[in-house]
RNA sequence: GCCGGCGUGGCGCAGUCCGGUAGCGCAACCGACUUGUAAUCGGUAGGUCGUCGGUUCGAAUCCGACCGCCGGCUCCA
């Protein structure tokens, strides 16, 4: 009779060939036994640890959703017989079903698909687990093609999927007489299926390879309880109303002309002014950092990319070259990094200059596969806040560490408050350098990023060709992570430009650098906030911090005399004019997500004072119009993230 | 780049399956109203239906190629 340990330390006796669902809480979906995850109906052969499995943990989730998934390829083969079952894994909020049906199926198709799985769930059917031989697994997935690779590759390293290496045995979950090749666990009948629903279809090569055979892969969604569910659709919603995109177009921000070229935007007037504040506060801020401003044309001949590398590692992500009569060619330039060292190169360099830190906001062209281009986020021509900092190894260290004080400074006058860092390592395959230069790199940005007292995780492999490199990951209003800042340390290109500084000791040294760009891309950062701020930028970076609505005809001149008085003592103001009705202009005010509106008429130029309308609707009454420029003044110059004006 | 979906006035959409010389709402413009914190009323103008080619007496509609967009895979600032 085993002997089960549960959580809250007691430990009972299971009767002989009970499992173990029998000794938990109802509730339970699985188990955890001896740390691995098992169906309720293990039946343990010796004494164990048992943890019961609650739905609302992240195994919980991972268990109810590979159910789900497995409840969807049921129904698939009942709406379609003859399905061939490929994978279907968990992912994220949700998981997939890859799948060959003998028919075209469309996303119209899913709510018959979810009907179908909703009627399997009705019917509780138990979820039965059978260890069965290999070669008695292969016997029964004759008409399975795909399961049947999977049994084949057990035991080797093309094991699939779940399918974990080593196994000498298969497993198969049956329910009402249709099985499936399954790692498991699963919950223990179709009924206790949680709030699920289907959201796309979309093709998958068979183990992603376009050699193979073409999948229809279902995604799906999977919770608990239908306000779970209801909650991650509503955040999906959320998620799609900040989009920066639609609100690009609807705030009249930016535009992607289809002439121009895919991943390639203009900038509108309004947006081109909210990025020239974003850009003349970064000014700023590497001013008073003693930062160096240089510039640099966007093509250059190719020599300079074959001494870099580039063109021996990156070309796939640079567009062709021009070729000129001679036969010279030009390239595009896809970084900044060699026309700066230019700079430092193009005189002699003493330890006095060090650190040099050379800025330029540089506009670079890469050519990314067209799948990939995703509105401002992933462009074909951007410009980085770029700075390259010529540094001695020993001043390195401290360098960093400032570098990163400074960088998460700035991200937080932009509102980014939530950071986490990514220290990425020496890729594999694509890398120039000595072993002992990339360790002692990578030593240094670690020391640095453990400075900051932020979570550190881990991207081994994922560095630049010349170097390793930290991310700084920021989290945005609605708990997205964004790739923000980078910082890469690099021993390779100081030495292919054959770069020095004279010494204290007389001697030549050869610098480090160190790249770097805080906003990643003016464009990405541009997208990140548009979405961060939902488009209602705080008042420093609204492109009219007050908008003024006059209510008559004869209040028109008032309105653009009290917009001139706003606008030398320093506000951007807008004043809409349109013979509409006031109430059809404070929406247009509210639509374009103006900070502040004022309502000007009879009343409060008589009164001199004023009802001022926040972003959201409050009203703030009986203020005088100097109080009001003040106000907002004192916010834009703050940078606040609030709208501070109040009545006191 | 690959798979799937899509492309109709500035924006959001109908019309495409079952070919027969484009329609709605908002925005814009004009007029009336002179207005008090999220849509006053009436009128006008605006589209070679992404591009090119093919089928047809006739193409927004059917076929092909290309361009672009969206979702996913892979990759990145």
């Amino acid at each position: 009779m085993p002997a089960l340990r549960l959580p809250d330390g007691t430990t009972v006796n299971l009767p002989e060939g009970e499992p173990v669902g029998s000794a938990l809480a109802p509730s339970a979906i699985a188990a955890r036994v001896d740390g691995t995850l098992r169906d309720l109906s293990f039946v343990p052969q010796a004494d164990c640890t048992v943890e019961p499995l609650e739905v609302r943990t992240d195994d919980g989730l991972h268990v109810l959703r590979h159910s789900t998934a497995h409840v969807l390829a049921q129904a698939v083969t009942r709406l379609w017989p003859g399905t061939k079952l490929g994978i279907g894994p968990t992912i994220a909020d949700g998981f997939y079903y890859d799948l060959a049906i003998p028919a075209h199926v469309s996303v119209d198709d899913l709510p018959r698909v979810e009907e179908t799985m909703r009627a399997i769930a009705a019917e509780d059917q138990p979820f039965v687990r059978e260890d069965v031989s290999t070669e008695e697994a292969l016997r029964r997935l004759t008409e399975q093609p795909f399961k049947r690779e999977i049994v084949e590759g057990l035991g080797t390293d093309e094991a699939a999927g779940d399918m974990r290496t080593g196994a000498q045995t298969a497993s198969f979950y049956r329910n009402d007489g249709w099985e499936d090749l399954c790692l498991g666990p699963h919950v223990p009948s179709t009924g206790r299926l949680g709030a699920f629903k289907l959201t796309a279809v979309s093709g998958a090569y068979w183990r992603g390879d376009e050699k193979n055979a073409q999948l229809t892969r279902i995604y799906g969604t999977a919770w608990a309880t239908q306000a779970d569910l209801d909650a991650y659709l509503e955040r999906l919603e959320e998620a799609e109303r900040r989009d920066h995109r639609k609100l690009g177009t609807d705030l009249d921000l930016f535009s992607f002309p289809e002439e121009i070229g895919s991943g390639l935007a203009v900038f509108h007037p309004r947006g081109g002014l909210i990025r020239m504040l974003m850009e003349d506060y970064s000014r700023q801020r590497h001013v008073e950092d003693d930062y160096l401003f240089v510039n640099s044309p966007h093509i250059t001949k190719r020599q300079l990319f074959d001494v870099s590398g580039h063109l021996d590692w990156y070309a796939d992500g640079m567009f062709p070259p021009m070729e000129l009569d001679g036969g010279t060619e030009y390239y595009l330039k896809p970084m900044n990094c060699p026309f700066h060292i230019l700079i430092y190169r193009s005189r002699t360099r003493s330890y006095r200059e060090l650190p040099m830190r050379l800025f330029e906001f540089g506009s670079v062209y890469r050519y990314e596969k067209s799948g990939v281009v995703h509105g401002l986020t992933r462009v074909r021509g951007m410009t980085q806040d770029d700075a390259h900092i010529f540094t001695t190894r020993e001043q390195m260290g401290q360098e960093l560490q400032s570098l990163l004080s400074f960088t998460l400074s700035l991200l937080r006058d932009y509102g980014l408050d939530d950071f986490y860092l990514e220290l990425s390592t020496k890729p594999e395959e694509k890398a120039v350098g000595a072993d002992e230069d990339w360790e002692e790199a990578t030593e240094a940005l670690r020391q640095a990023a453990m400075a900051m007292n932020l979570e550190l995780v881990m991207d081994p492999g994922g560095g630049a060709f010349y170097g390793p490199k930290i991310s700084v990951q920021a989290r945005d209003a609605i708990g997205r992570t964004w790739q923000m800042s980078t910082i890469q340390l690099d021993f390779q290109l100081p030495q292919r430009f054959d770069l020095h500084y004279a010494g204290a000791d007389g001697k030549r040294h050869q610098p480090v650098m160190i790249h770097r760009a805080l906003f990643g891309s003016v464009e990405r950062f541009f997208g990140v906030l548009t979405e961060h701020y939902a488009g209602a930028f705080p008042l420093w970076l609204s492109p009219e911090q007050l908008w003024i609505v006059p209510v008559a005809d004869r209040n028109v001149q008032a309105a653009h005399e009290l917009a001139g008085r706003a606008r030398d003592a320093g506000l951007r103001v807008a004043v809409d004019d349109s013979k509409q009705s006031v109430g059809k202009k404070i929406r247009a005010a509210q639509l374009i997500k103006a900070p502040y509106v004022i309502v000007v008429g009879d009343r409060d130029l008589e009164a001199g004072t004023f009802t001022v309308r926040k972003r959201g609707g409050e009203e703030v009454a009986g203020l005088g119009f100097e109080a009001i420029v003040r106000s907002l003044l004192e916010e834009s110059r703050t940078r606040s993230l609030e709208q501070t004006l109040s009545a006191g």
